[in-house]
DNA sequence: TCCGAATATACGGATAACCATATATTATAT
DNA sequence: ATATAATATATGGTTATCCGTATATTCGGA
């Protein structure tokens, strides 16, 4: 089980953030969906969600060539409401990414 | 106003997280009696607290010779929510910190 | 089987975080 | 004035974090 300290040093990076935010949002998102959406470059996007997966707070799906990282449903109660709480407070924040998201042309259809 | 990472990045490391939900859950504490109750070296215990200042997550009062550390009450409501959350999972850990705080014989008394 | 797209990892370097120890500051009491 | 208690800061060293770039790996389609 994750230690708090630890949870929050996953928080603590902006990339990181970012992204547990908007796969909280969107329930799931695929690598390449989420480094356009951020604007960020794909080794670094994978990099911090392999940390994430790591530390048992993201979890992986794969549909053909695209991974799908969503929330561990197994992350304890208090971590998901610290979670709730903060994509709450920055729904304006992450507006510009969903907007990203949606400009994307060739966004692989997530349907199973 | 603290930026969200920036937030939880303060509650990453261990000794300030610890100092913070004693903080929450007693209101109010000077260094001395934090140093006692997480058993943590004087100068490494002021510095975080400096830290956690500098951010603008604490306040100070001072009074005579002890410096009494509070949550700063313009702290955004998500955060004190983040906290609070984070404390009502934690009681069991911080509980024997408390029991040092009460163990103090030599505790100054806080009556203004 | 070979190519391209999506993803993951390795490597090296730059910066930040953290610590122990020593020392400075501030206030109180004698 | 001086000593003592509480607190703050400075210094130097160690380790962790983060990044860009280059390179693997994995999968699907031609």
């Amino acid at each position: 089980m994750i230690k708090p300290n630890q949870f929050f040093k996953c928080l603590s990076d902006e990339t990181r953030l970012k992204t547990i935010l908007l796969i909280l949002h969107e329930k799931e998102l695929c690598v390449c969906e989420l480094t356009e959406a951020i604007d960020e470059s794909q080794p670094k996007v994978s990099r911090h969600l392999a940390q994430l997966k790591n530390m048992s707070v993201l979890n992986t799906r794969r549909q053909s060539q695209w991974v799908y990282y969503r929330l561990n449903e197994d992350l304890p109660e208090w971590s998901m409401k610290v979670l709730k709480t903060t994509l709450d407070a920055q729904k304006d924040t992450i507006q510009p990414y969903l907007q990203n998201l949606s400009a994307m042309c060739d966004r692989p259809n997530c349907c199973d």
